[in-house]
DNA sequence: TCAAACTGTTACCAAGCTGTCACAAAAGCA
DNA sequence: TGCTTTTGTGACAGCTTGGTAACAGTTTGA
């Protein structure tokens, strides 16, 4: 039989495990993939700090113990970075010292988990943080005015009227919806619609929010994008 | 309200349990039936094939240890076969090396426990995976539009005309009105529908949804299933 | 055992989307 | 005002994606 093709990962949520027990790791990675998360690990502080620069994921598991450099000092650079402050860090630790929690938390990690913890209980944490940061890839429906996405359905409307969008503008607006009324540049834009390594021109971006533009106008109704001269373009 | 049990277990999930010593499998039975499962258990895995092929169940706990043929023979035999491939496998072993684990995963089993293990752990894994392929109502006929679907006589009308559906156009109907209108990928199509960790080309869904298009529409009637282009398919 | 049904793959076509350009329009600037 | 810079937009060629028929290999069922 056939061709072994590699699956493309769908738009599932990335979690970053860094942990350096192999079997841990395995283990956390394979039920975060059984729960329809998409994951990449690491072992490494280090090598984990390369991979969140090169591709932030949407949340990170935190291993207390690292060598060379401690889950703490990790996060704390995480949080230091404007780039990547806002992505939550759960902390997993052996330890139970009330004081280690308290010094998690105030290093910036947004939640804490003590081994041996319940796959279940993590499970639910992980979705909890994901909830509150990226409310799309959790299948809440967005709103901005009378404007609806529905990430589930993949459904946009308008004053309940539903709209044509291509496969790039949907994400266009998804973007937009995500951050509502804050400004992208159009370098962010492309790094966030079209991919971290695709090369197109920016003006691209300008020919696809006047699609967008024009589709969330269909039906009428006014101009909700911003045009930001010499910024970029936002939501209301 | 009348009679506490059905007479015939109808609507329930069914667990077959394949463990040749019997002291553990009555305590899996137990267990398995008072967490609301119906149970089939065998002590061989020649008769376990059989039982599989006459009555499919919705899950299959395997012990790692068989008479004649081995856990992990019948388990490559179910991932092999098209028909059985998409039932969850949860192998049980006594052997903690990792190796095993890797192993069992390898030949595809779904999931992986080792003895002694907690039973609470265990159903909450099995639940995990009846979670996985049949989310929401076991038994109770599907309805979307004027298509309906019968689980337990695997029948399907559209405005009371019955269809002839292929197995493979069965679980993929089966899967989009488990959730209707919401956007399944190929890659989560395959998933559900072939099963984990079977290799097969994304564009072989197109062509079955094609089948299933046809088959719907075979009475008449309009396309209740959705392209959405660079996504996937929903139904409605 | 043989015939019928089913599966996965491929090739080819059509539809739709993409990115780029050229030029128009608008906005800043002096 | 005129000049420069930035943004809007219609057109279009090329590309990507999806629909479908055909087919060879398997499995199923009588």
């Amino acid at each position: 039989m056939g061709a072994r093709k590699p699956r493309k990962a769908a738009q599932l949520p990335v979690v970053l495990v860094v942990e350096d027990e192999p079997a841990q790791r395995e283990v956390l990675a394979y039920n975060l993939r059984a729960e329809g998360f998409e994951v990449r690990a690491s072992g490494d502080g280090e090598e984990a700090l390369l991979m969140i620069a090169e591709a932030p994921p949407d949340i990170v598991l935190l291993d207390w113990m690292l060598p060379h450099v401690s889950g703490i000092e990790i996060c704390r650079r995480l949080k230091a970075a404007p780039e990547t402050r806002a992505i939550p860090i759960i902390m997993l630790s052996a330890r139970s010292e009330e004081m280690d929690l308290v010094r998690g938390l105030e290093t910036g990690a947004d939640d804490y988990m003590v081994k041996p913890y319940s796959l279940a209980e993590l499970m639910a944490r992980v979705r909890n943080q994901l909830r509150r940061t990226r409310p799309a890839t959790m299948g809440a429906t967005l709103n901005f005015d009378d404007i609806a996405l529905d990430p589930e359905t993949h459904r946009v409307t308008r004053a309940g009227q539903p709209l044509k969008l291509g496969p790039t503008e949907y994400r266009l607006l998804l973007t937009f919806l995500e951050n509502p009324s804050r400004v992208f540049s159009r370098e962010r834009l492309l790094d966030r619609v079209w991919g971290r390594d695709i090369y197109v021109d920016t003006r691209t971006v300008d020919v696809h929010v006047g699609r967008l533009r024009k589709a969330l106008k269909s039906h009428g109704g006014s101009d909700p994008i911003r045009t930001v001269r010499g910024a970029g373009y936002a939501l209301g």
